[in-house]
Order: C-alpha cells, then structure tokens, then sequence
DNA sequence: GCCTCTAGTTTGTATGACAATATTAGATGT
DNA sequence: ACATCTAATATTGTCATACAAACTAGAGGC
C-alpha cells in the first residue's frame, strides 16, 4: 500500500504520517491482531519516533475506528464483529455503486486506464494465491475507483471503511471458491466500466461487495463460534 | 449537545475531549467560521490547555474533516462546498434511511419515547426561530435514531456528516418556507416511527433529507455566486 | 515603487517531568 | 500450597520546553 508515495500534492514526509502507515500496515497484515494492546513506549521503540508522534498518530487511528480505547483507557486494536462487517460492508454497498457510477461518468481516460492496470495486476497476483499482497491490489482498485468518482465526501467516507476490512479480506479469500467468485466479478465491473455502462458496473459491483460480505461474515461467525478468547495479547 | 455526559461508561473528563468538544461548538457556532485558520497558540489560550492536547484534538477534528490542511500546513475550518454539501446530504439519506428503519425495528420503548420527547422540543423550539437552539435539537433527534438503530458501524459513519452539517443547517433553516416544511416532515418521521411503519418512516426520512438538502445547496450556491473571498480571517 | 534580507511566527517533533491509575510481583498470614 | 494484601513498577494523560524548518512580514537598500 504505496498510495500515499504517489500522491501529487506533496507533504515533505511527516514522521506522524509514517507512523500511521507503519501502524494502519502492521494491523491489517495481523501483526497486531484484533483485541492486542497498543502500548505507546513499545510503538515508540518498534517506530523509533517519540511519544509525541505515536499518541497523534494514535489519535488519527482512533477516529478511523481501526483502534478503540479499553475500558482502562488502553488502545487495543479493534475487534470486528460479524454484525459489524455485515454493516460495513452494506455501506460499502451503497457508497461505491454510487461512486463506481460516477467513475463511469466522470473518470478520464488516464484514470481508466490505471483502473485497467490494476485489474491486470489483480488477475496476475491471483494466480499466485499471495492473499496479503492480493488484497493490497484490492485496496488500490477500490480506492482508484473511489478517486475518480470525484467526490471528496464520499472518498473520505468510504475510504476508512475500506481500511477497516483490509485484514479481513485476506482470510475471507482464503474461503475455497473465493477467489475464481472474485475475479470474475471484478472482470465484469471492469468489462463493464470499460464499456463505459454505469448501469452494469453499479450492479457487478454490487453483485461483488455481497458476495465479498457473504464470505467475511461467514468467516466471522465461524471463529466467534469457536473462540471466544476472555485475552488477547499482542503478536511479539 | 450533551450526549457525552449522559454515557454510562465514565470517561474521567479528559481535557483533550474537552477540548474537541469546545471546538467543535466554536465551529458549528460559525465563531470560526469556514476558512478560518486555527493557531495552535491562540487556542491554547482561548482553551486554557498546552498545545499537546490542542494539537491532538485538532488531529481528531481533522480525521472528522471538520479542519483541514492548507497548503502549507496550517489548520484551517473546513468550507464546505455545494458540492459537498450535495453529497453529505445524498450519503446521509442511505445511512439514515436505514438508520431509522432499524429504529423502528429494533429500538426499545425507552429511545421511542425519548425521540417523541426530543420531536416535541423540536416542535416548540419552532415557535420561537432560534436557528441554533432549533439545529442543535435537529441533531439530538438524528443522532438519537442513530443510536436507536443499534449499529455500531453506521452511528460511527454517519455521526461525522451530522457534525459537519451542523453549521450549514442553521443558515438553510432561514430559508423563507423552510421551517414549516421541516416541521411538517419531522412530524410524519415521527408519527411513522410510533405506528412502527418502517418503509413510511424511511421515506419521510428520505423526503425530509432531500428537501434540507435542496434548502441547503441553494443557500451555499447563491453564497458562492456573490462571493469568492480570496481569504478569511477567523472571528476576532 | 520594487527587491532582498532579516527577524519573528508557526508547525513538527523530541525530551523530560509528574500525577493518577493500573498492573504485577512479593511478602505475609493461614 | 494458597489466598490476600501491599509495595514496586508500568502506563496513560497532561504540561512545559526546546529547537529546526518553513513561512511571513517588515526594514532597509536600490
């Protein structure tokens, strides 16, 4: 997830932004896993930025929902429920069938065809069944997509949403048949945006966020069932 | 707005919550209005708190896009264009839609009578055209179905967009009709909500969105019409 | 009037300090 | 050995400073 690097507006590299890419990358990856505690001294170390830097940058997270507050006043990653990935991924729903509509009508050319890239990177990346790096690809393809639709609010809307379940989908393309689902799916968005048909991309859109929603929450209901960990610890 | 002190689970007061919250009455208020720049110094005075806390709760504001970053770093209120304007509203009648028919479906009696109680301040608050008093009770009523509809997702969503609207609603509910129009929809949300009829309550909701919103993006395009301020200053 | 250089602002970041809680480890009693 | 209470240790929230880099504005020179 390299987006950041490529942004045109430049921002000469704040330590803070770094330190919440590093820590937004370490928890969508599971190496802080869903319940661990966040202790600020450890971030500074594994970081090596100060406190100052580590408490923004928990501050930011916070308010994207990647982190909660304990009852202790502790940070601890958050925990995502099957009723809230359900959730998520119904406003998904809504919000990027509307902005893969207006992609459609309002991307250029040189957006299309970075959209088409990343839809070539995606079919290539899932042949080698590399899920973390695969579902990097998926990010980038939703987020292009939310760019060119061209409406600030509802790329800051949608956008956490996305960072939310970045750790999730890659265990839920792991569920057998995910996958081939998946990509036809998301050729058919492609085929779709390409032939320049709102109507057909808002619907294999649509078409691929409930099939997507079906398998994560299938997936969550299946580990809530079987642990129900009083503790959590984070990764060493 | 004290919703905060009515939690259950105590939070001993954190300054920095303080803060936020001050702040953002200053915004909502329109005493900084959009534009504005926001010196870390001058609100450690006005807040009476060290630029730490100023500094991480400008960090939050700016995760709720009520501030943004300009150019070259300052932290400026966020302006909020007819555009934007467009599409918080859209956004909002997918979410609250939603939002209130899982009121209707879920809430207990407690949250229905407290949302008749926050209607019928509403409806008094009317006679008297205190348009700040008036937005502020609008924003308990919306926030309270939010809550009602018992999803942690939506409320964690849809929240920011009331926050950000907050501003905009007070100068739309001006506009000449617009009060007895509002008062009109209010009431048939309500009376849909009490006979537990969830696809008219959603479509007064979506009525009523749609009409603030058209209220709402004339405003702030006549606004842009006149005038193109090059910059702004914030209140004295 | 216009340009340049200097001095003051403002932000980003780091460090150190300290109170108030939490947590852990130990000491103690049985 | 076990439960319990207590003291040592950790952790978070907050403040005060410090300083470099980037920026702004004003003084002074042309």
């Amino acid at each position: 997830m390299e987006y950041e690097d490529l942004r045109i507006i430049d921002t000469p590299s704040l330590v803070r932004d770094h330190a919440i890419s590093k820590l937004r990358n370490a928890i969508s990856s599971g190496l802080y896993p869903p319940g661990a505690r966040l202790v600020e001294r450890e971030l500074c170390e594994a970081l090596g930025v100060s406190r100052t830097s580590v408490r923004e940058a928990l501050r930011q997270l916070q308010s994207e929902n990647l982190v909660e507050v304990g009852r202790r006043r502790s940070i601890n990653v958050a925990v995502i429920t099957a009723q809230d990935a359900a959730d998520i991924y119904m406003i998904r729903e809504m919000l990027e069938t509307q902005a893969i509509r207006r992609f459609v009508a309002l991307s250029d050319d040189a957006e299309r065809k970075a959209l088409a890239a990343v839809h070539k990177r995606l079919v290539k990346a899932l042949s080698k069944n590399d899920m973390a790096q695969l579902s990097a690809i998926a990010s980038e393809f939703y987020e292009r997509v939310l760019i060119g639709a061209k409406s600030r609010v509802i790329y800051e809307v949608a956008r956490p949403l996305l960072a939310r379940v970045n750790y999730l989908r890659i265990r839920s393309m792991a569920e057998p048949g995910r996958l081939d689902g998946g990509l036809k799916e998301w050729d058919a968005m492609m085929e779709a945006v390409q032939a320049g048909d709102a109507d057909r991309a808002a619907e294999a859109m649509a078409v691929h966020l409930r099939n997507a929603r079906a398998a994560i929450v299938a997936r969550l209901e299946a580990d809530e069932k079987t642990a129900i960990p009083a503790k959590r610890k984070a990764a060493s």
